[in-house]
RNA sequence: GGCGCCGUAGCCAAGUGGUAAGGCAGAGGUCUGCAAAACCUCCAUUCGGCGGUUCGACUCCGCCCGGCGCCUCCA
């Protein structure tokens, strides 16, 4: 079994061959530090992150990258307005980002390049343009690509370039270009992107590169002129991802891209999420409320990518027992009694099938819920096994099945997340092992009232007591 | 108008030609001092609607209804 993803080029679902054997090139397109990121596009990067992981998971070796964006539109209207420049501007928010991505155990790409660090590779990446007659430098002192030169323009996302007409939503100052549809890639510089640090010395002036520049220009310098796989958010297949390729490939004469990826847009609270119309959420506004990391992944993947996805307070509670479900089930394996005479089980055939299954669904284009139905199968088996037997295990049984669990949580990530999120210092567990214990002392009287104050109290922190022939056992939950 | 997606139980969500996964919620039961956890039983004769193809369709085709995305430097 291969991976198969769906390819935007193709339109098609596609069997996953890098170029290099055994390698992985992939370039996910990353925020633009403007702002908080917000769950929205944390679906992208959990995609992103359940790519990666998986790919490692089968045994490749992944070069990943994710850009910043710190130049563009955005960055310098937010430096202008507090009076910074945009690497100041930006710092904060990129800093966000990579915090919110390590707070959803979104595993880091291999590199975060910005690109500001690369406007002298953009620019000898025009001049190339240039020198191949595939950019020309208008009158306004932009420098723009040629749309007429390149036929192939318009083969990722379908449009018919020869239909898109000036009018109502193609801007009026588009006048400098030689024809409507052609694109900036060095942008004349304005006096507010010199207020913002924005603007560099080129052949043509001073300026600053064009949106689309950055990533074909930092993609290839970080991963080579053609990459395996190349993500982003459905919204920027038209014009985004279009203009990348009709750069590089103009440019390098080489496919850019052998795999597009693009993933849909979620939806909160069944509407569209837009900063304008002001019901963005971001992912510390979700932890300060209370929520599990782990319950904001899990609902994250909980459709698959390219499915629509509606992420809801209500969902988001559904998320977190399913989580807890998973970490009373890791707990109930690790306290199984072990015994090297304990009779032959179906756990092995259990954990084998669910292993299967949940390959297959990833495998079926990075079908996480069919994957998580397959780790849940798994669970229910075992839980009912563990229940008939009422007994030992032999450990190579029981360390079969927390294999199988931990082997499918590396790819998707809750219980790893769970563990951080629920983790105590030394006094907290200290405090909690004497409240349990007055609690049995309570019991042993049958002083019931007060062992359930002492269960209350404790359940207020967040401690969960279950009550076992061996004892009472406690928990955290979130 | 161009390109494209979706409509499966109370909510979320797989399946995509052979007779409906999984999670959450709900009902009853076992266990428990009571709980919690776990298990057992139940919970869509049916997959937006109407036609068609087929031995057989949620799955393929057509039409209709409903919801949505991109076409604007929003992931």
């Amino acid at each position: 079994m291969t991976l198969r993803l769906h390819n935007t080029l193709t339109r098609r679902l596609e069997e996953f061959q890098p170029l290099e054997p055994g390698k992985v090139l992939v370039y996910g397109c990353g925020p633009t530090i403007y702002d908080l990121p917000h769950i929205g596009n944390f679906r992208s990067f959990m995609v992103y992150d359940l790519l990666h992981r998986y790919l490692e998971w089968v045994g490749y070796e992944v070069r990943f990258i994710t850009n910043l964006t710190d130049v563009d539109d955005k960055t310098i209207r937010g430096a202008v307005d507090h009076g910074t420049d945009i690497r100041e501007f930006t710092e904060p928010f990129g800093e966000a980002f990579l915090a919110d991505a390590e707070t959803l155990g979104i595993r880091p790409a291999d590199h975060y390049p910005k690109a500001t660090d690369y406007v002298e590779a953009m620019v000898d990446f025009v001049r190339r343009l240039q020198e191949k007659g595939l950019a020309y430098q208008a009158e306004d002192g932009s420098v723009y690509f040629s749309i007429g030169a390149f036929p192939e323009y318009g083969k990722l996302s379908r449009v018919d370039a020869g239909a898109i007409k000036p009018g109502a939503r193609v801007s009026m100052d588009d006048y400098a270009k030689e024809d409507v549809r052609d694109f900036a890639l060095w942008k004349a510089a304005k006096a507010e992107d010199e207020e913002a640090g924005a603007a560099w010395d080129s052949p043509w002036g001073r300026g600053r590169p064009g949106w689309h520049l950055e990533c074909s220009v930092m993609s290839i310098s970080e991963l080579g002129e053609t990459l395996d796989i190349h993500l982003g958010g459905e919204d920027l297949i038209f014009p985004h991802h279009e203009d990348e390729i009709a750069q590089s490939e103009g440019a390098t004469g080489k496919p850019f891209v052998r795999y597009w990826v693009h993933v849909k847009h979620l939806l909160l609270e069944g509407q569209k999420m837009s900063k304008s119309l002001g019901n963005t959420v971001s992912v510390g506004d979700l932890v300060s409320r209370g929520h599990d990391p782990a319950a904001i992944r899990h609902q994250l993947l909980s459709a698959q990518y390219r499915r629509e996805l509606n992420f809801t307070m209500e969902g988001l509670e559904a998320s977190g027992r399913a989580v807890q479900r998973l970490v009373d089930f890791e707990a109930r394996l690790v306290r199984t009694p072990l015994s090297s005479d304990a009779g032959d089980t179906r756990i092995p055939e259990m954990a084998q099938a669910a292993l299967a299954r949940f390959r297959e669904g990833m495998d079926d284009d990075l079908n996480s819920a069919e994957a998580m139905a397959a780790l849940f199968v798994f669970v229910n088996e075992v839980n009912a096994e563990l229940d008939r037997r009422q007994g030992a295990l032999r450990r190579e049984e029981r360390d079969g099945a927390l294999k199988a669990l931990e082997d499918m949580d590396e790819v998707l990530g809750f219980l790893e997340l769970a563990r951080r999120t629920r983790a105590l210092d030394r006094a907290t567990k200290d405090w909690i092992q004497e409240q349990v214990h007055q609690r049995m002392e309570a019991r042993k009287t049958r002083d019931f009232a007060r062992a359930d104050a002492i269960r209350d109290e404790l359940a207020a922190h967040g401690v969960v007591l279950e009550d076992s022939p061996q004892g009472t056992r406690w928990k955290v939950v979130k």
